[in-house]
DNA sequence: ATCTTTGTTAACCAAATGGTTAAACTGTAT
DNA sequence: ATACAGTTTAACCATTTGGTTAACAAAGAT
């Protein structure tokens, strides 16, 4: 592993647990073993090393969405593969959402700037194959952004407020991950019977 | 209004923008339109003072969530006066639920010592209800606990994220405002009929 | 062998930041 | 008027923090 490497794995963890805010530049050398200077030998900043962390971050949530928004599948499909996939990743990635949301919410200007590039998760195609399923009488009548947003909450919701979850409803790590296993199925099937005639 | 609500209000809003470790007790005197030596005076140092401004934040939800988990009404009615007043408050408090799930996250042994509190929100009530009208046939069977995470979900997400669901769904403040006040009825009309016999 | 480029470090620096102090101001009781 | 308690401020302090520098090591290139 190069030093930028460890730098940038060090720096990932150390971001993502505690913010861009909450970051102390030393912590992140320590925890890839090198010297401070190194840090800035690499990545000139403070500032340029986190946008590195959070565009990767987000540029690995991003493609993924878009392939399932943007398939030839059925709604019915498209909402099973999502919460699959997206459910498995961020398991994999468990202090993802909180951080993207926090620094979004913290710096919405940067943030802004690659909402607006290509690669942006972009669900207009899924909107209107929604609102043509509608009008052929396939599915009820619901406003699409109102699906799309139920699909996002319950699915990223329970990973970002972690700790609120865990606390109200009195459940250990095992019992929310295996929760959240259930959830890969449950919540399409919930969402596809609310739609489905 | 007393020198110390002034300090409590700019402090509120300061720690709710930028959280614990984003905000400066410098700005918070300023915004407080006093000296920053008076934050010491009435509140000792910026630790009590965050914690005087989260266990307030804390403690205006909590209790709400409890009437409603607590009462006497049917689990539909229960669902209903859930979104419906949740989000009436945190529509006039928007900040709330990222800076909650954000600060819970950031330093969860200081948060967990109080979600041991009496006034936490304990659905405890409302699962056994739940199970009791499945066992007599009233609702179909479902996990309580998911039926929870579902409709707190979809009712606090998209105020937590609501950078992020405004930049994907490319809506508006306004039509945000107006999608949440949809939803106040929405969601709990879609997780009803999901339930229903 | 030596020069040059790249990687790495210890020591250092300036600014920011949480916190303190001592003096000044304000109102009130004597 | 004076003493006194609580309130408020300007100036100051110690530490933390992001960032720099200059020297040193390693590895090719000539």
């Amino acid at each position: 592993m190069t030093t930028e490497e460890k730098i940038f794995n060090a720096a990932r963890i150390i971001f993502q647990k505690k913010g861009f805010a909450g970051a102390r530049m030393q912590e992140i050398a320590d925890k890839a073993g090198i010297n401070k200077a190194m840090l800035h030998y690499c990545f000139k900043n403070k500032e340029l090393l986190f946008q590195a962390v959070f565009m990767n971050a987000f540029s690995q949530l991003a493609p993924q969405i878009n392939a399932i928004f943007q398939s030839n599948d059925s709604i019915f499909d498209k909402i099973r593969k999502f919460t699959h996939s997206y459910i498995s990743f961020v398991m994999l990635n468990p202090y993802l959402p909180q951080f993207v949301i926090q620094e979004m919410n913290n710096n919405p200007e940067f943030v802004m700037t690659f909402l607006k590039n290509e690669s942006r998760p972009n669900p207009t195609l899924m909107i209107a194959q929604i609102e043509k399923e509608i009008a052929d009488g396939i599915i009820k009548p619901i406003n699409p952004k109102h699906l799309l947003m139920n699909m996002i909450s319950m699915t990223v919701f329970p990973f970002a407020a972690q700790m609120m979850i865990k606390g109200i409803l009195q459940i250990s790590d095992v019992e929310f991950n295996s929760m959240m296993e259930e959830r890969k199925t449950s919540i399409a099937e919930q969402i596809i019977n609310s739609i489905k005639r």
